[in-house]
DNA sequence: ATGGTTTTTCATTTTTATCTGAAATAATTC
DNA sequence: GAATTATTTCAGATAAAAATGAAAAACCAT
């Protein structure tokens, strides 16, 4: 890794505070890094420009872009008749959080529920303590199913 | 460590599920045992108790305890005129929310807004693309501090 | 205070997650 | 279809996080 030429101070703040909501949601923080140079950015970079600038490994590059593509978080671009791929951040709020949501939290409450739902039924019906405590987690995950799309909208245009 | 009893099998299966949840939150593993365990239990345990019965060390125990109160998702009582301290799981998904919404989320919000604030004086007025996405981010950081005490209520008992 | 417990702290170890770099693959042009 | 360049993959290296265990501290009844 070559000395990774020092970046603007705006936007090295910027890549700071999205390395910290990253964090919370569990992301690494190359990813934030990522994100943050194309949320920055005026127009779409391609692959070697990120690496090169944030002095990370291509292959870095190219996990991190591929999970940011999954969260729908940046696009790609491959204009004909070019070589490479340009990349651009997503800049809408309302879709970063939807496709959040969609891609990591809905399939796992999906699990969830069929977990549960298997869990409740294996457990004796003696065992009325062990049954309140999963019907419990029922009502749970059902209650976050439903906030969860309603909280998304909460971003939206005009709530 | 002693080889921990085996746990029934619904009890393993909750845990595992808290697990999960958990880590979706960038939570400890052995946290969301101990929380797994305290939610199971049919009456308060102990420190001891729980240590020995998940196989963790008292140590693990003590900060995962301590980490579980922080977040309001456990309570201590030191009953009267007795050595040791109980520990119960909160078993309101309201409460649960509510207070993680208060202690992880909030100040981070709290922080990110201050942060943005002075960054956005930092600029010159003639970086106008900079200047348009720093107010972007704020925009953001507003948005979802308006949306957090909404979604709380989302959870609430008749909403 | 003293002695016997329970609880917390923290330096070290273990485990887990992330990053790198080079080889393999894919894409594009000539 | 061969050469060139871009991208992905993955085994190993590195870094970060979590767990351990033993010592220190806090607690309580006497």
């Amino acid at each position: 890794m070559p000395a990774p030429p020092p970046l603007p101070e705006w936007e090295h703040e910027v890549i700071e505070h999205f390395i910290s909501v990253f964090e919370t949601f569990g992301l690494p923080k190359s990813t934030a890094k990522i994100f943050g140079t194309l949320y920055c950015a005026e127009v779409p970079m391609m692959q070697e420009d990120i690496s090169a600038r944030l002095g990370i490994s291509v292959g870095s590059a190219s996990q991190g872009l591929k999970l940011l593509q999954n969260l729908g978080a940046v696009h790609r671009e491959i204009p004909e008749g070019q070589r490479q791929s340009y990349y651009t951040a997503e800049l809408s709020v309302r879709r970063l959080i939807g496709h959040f949501i969609d891609v990591q939290l809905r399939p796992k409450l999906e699990n969830g529920k069929d977990s549960l739902q298997k869990l409740s039924q294996q457990i004796p019906p003696e065992n009325a303590h062990a049954r309140q405590r999963v019907q419990t987690l029922q009502t749970w995950q059902h209650k976050a199913a439903t906030a969860l799309p309603l909280a998304a909208r909460l971003f939206g245009p005009k709530p």
